[in-house]
DNA sequence: CGCAACATGTAAGCGGTTACATGATTAC
DNA sequence: GTAATCATGTAACCGCTTACATGTTGCG
């Protein structure tokens, strides 16, 4: 499960470009799963070399134009068969949690931003998530939603918790361990 | 904040070494910053290379020996100083997530193992939160229990998002897209 | 006697991040 | 005109993961 897979299982959803997946993860799945255009494209080529996506002929000629890709049937296999045998994994990793366990280190005005900025942009996560959840142009199938459900519900935790346990972080100042 | 920096900011709670370090993390920070010793041992070497930390002697000689590390003048500066200035990011980064945005083309019952293993994974992280959080020994600082009970509130908000929304998975699978 | 836990390290490989490079089209 | 967005790609870098290699101590 890798971007690779990834890709190739956004393109079950219909023909795209590089660009336009890059859109769709950064509508919903960046929340979970985020992936820049330096992993994308490479993927993309690597895809094409495999004979799992083709590509439907680039719009205009150069390196500048427009390149629709399309899944193959022998790419509808494979993304099968790597969604049946992988060991998906699932994994938060924080520099900001692994910061604040020495908080007693850092001054507090600058714990205090860190949290603020933190909320906030979880805050605008939270709105960013509630636009893409309910464009009323078309109903997402249950997988996407349970995904976006499950970003909303962590993200919605984690405000939560910072909000009502940072006490926690301005308390012990004075006791060095 | 990578490895480097958290193993320098735990030899702040006391001389130890990599292999307590190692313990440590097993016991609370795993779950928001996880780390291996193939990344512990090299930040050790690092640190003590740049004198930010010093090995107190190797008790008995050889490379199979315990060796205890103490944090010293200059590392608390250098950690001060990372601890100031670094923009820690906060990430999750879930295949099993991503697998599922593509649940329709899984197998039903696979999908419901997946949910299973991972929902008693969690909950196996829970009761270890307990455990690790109520020690009796010493009282931990604030920030440690802020960061516990940051990673147990996430991961219990996880697991009954699943609970409550797999229904989601299992319909819509008749309609192909 | 064997197994689990203790204990330290190296090296290859993989994949994501970031910076760089280029250029067209659209809106103000 | 000029800034933002659209659009594709490459290459270096960085750090984490994994496998390997080795040896001791303590328990049943």
């Amino acid at each position: 499960m890798d971007t690779q897979t990834v890709c190739l299982g956004l393109l079950t959803f219909g023909e795209a470009s590089g660009y336009d997946l890059k859109k769709h993860f950064e509508a919903t799945l960046d929340h979970v799963f985020a992936t820049g255009f330096g992993s994308i494209y490479p993927a993309l080529a690597a895809l094409a070399e495999g004979g799992f996506i083709e590509c439907l002929g680039a719009e205009g000629e150069g390196p500048t134009q427009r390149k629709v890709y399309r899944i193959t049937a022998r790419g509808e296999e494979e993304l099968k068969r790597r969604l049946a045998t992988s060991q998906p994994s699932h994994k938060l990793r924080s520099e900001l949690l692994a910061l604040l366990y020495f908080s007693h280190l850092v001054p507090p005005q600058r714990v205090a931003e860190l949290l603020d900025e933190r909320i906030a942009s979880m805050e605008a996560g939270l709105r960013h998530l509630a636009r893409s959840g309910c464009p009323g142009e078309h109903r997402w199938p249950g997988s996407v939603r349970f995904v976006n459900g499950f970003a909303s519900a962590l993200i919605e935790a984690g405000v939560r918790y910072m909000k009502d346990h940072r006490h926690l972080l301005e308390q012990d100042r004075t006791t060095q361990p």
